[in-house]
DNA sequence: GTAATTGCAAAGGATTTGCTCTGGT
DNA sequence: ACCAGAGCAAATCCTTTGCAATTAC
């Protein structure tokens, strides 16, 4: 066990968490990053939301947050953006179709944007390059209009 | 030194390297990077050029690679793009505007494309969410004609 | 001769894995 | 009780940095 004494289980849903298996189990853990990532509606990493955590009497392993960030990833309820510096960083996302962001690189602040335009377009300059299987990456990085003005 | 014998000083021009104080020097190290960059029209790693070095008997540290990469990359006359797995890849570039790839996952074969249209969308987009000082990437990957079909 | 460059070894930082203990069901 | 999940320590991977030895000029 670690050090910190657990708060005691608050009274929540508890989530269900990674499916590393077949089944899968509500843990206070997997609750709790649940909740955290519910209510933060900015791109933040990994190492953040395990700090937050903490100070919300929640403590819980990076591992483990690294772990319930790596399902939910693949299991399509957040989004990971890779930035130029190399770091993850994840948000829960309101659709599960395929967008892209416009993010502020100051306070995280995003803005999910309709690309069919550029969907398009990169299908028709892919295709006519022959190639196939695509994928593609596209983020807009830029300072938002209150981080400018404050 | 390292263990295989340098294949002796080629007559090669021997360019200039990493600028790191105030002047600089051509070391046949430098030389022998810039060569291999200007032969080598795929997007590829560090390690990789590092391995191919050594291989035709110019051994270079990988430190040394790296460096020069990197100040190459500063320079603006190597492209360097950051796949999905944190990797980085260079490449010689035909122009320094700017511009994106299309690239070939199993090969590395790229083509420069040429995004006019799309330089267009994300300004418009971002000024219009009232971003500034804006930035972004995009990159697309797949899987070139030669090598889905070998 | 002097300072820039090299390159080994070691550091760094983010993420993953090994393995044992804990705790849902 | 049984097995998924938690989490610490240690391992990875790529890239960068410290510093002594080398070498261009």
């Amino acid at each position: 066990m670690s050090d910190t004494p657990p708060a005691a289980a608050a009274g929540q849903p508890a989530r269900r968490g990674p499916g590393l298996g077949t089944a899968t189990r509500a843990t206070r853990q997997g609750a709790a990053i649940a909740a955290l990532l519910a209510g933060t509606p900015v791109f933040t990493t990994a190492q953040d939301l395990h700090t937050r955590l903490r100070q919300q009497g929640q403590p819980v392993g990076l591992t483990t947050v690294y772990r319930h960030l790596q399902v939910l990833a693949d299991a399509g309820q957040i989004d990971v953006v890779r930035t130029p510096e190399g770091e993850n960083l994840y948000r829960r996302c309101s659709t599960q179709d395929h967008h892209h962001h416009l993010v502020c690189r100051t306070c995280g602040r995003t803005v999910e944007i309709d690309t069919t335009e550029i969907e398009t377009w990169t299908t028709r300059v892919a295709t006519a390059e022959g190639f196939t299987d695509l994928d593609h990456t596209l983020e807009i990085y830029g300072t938002c209009a209150t981080c400018a003005t404050g």
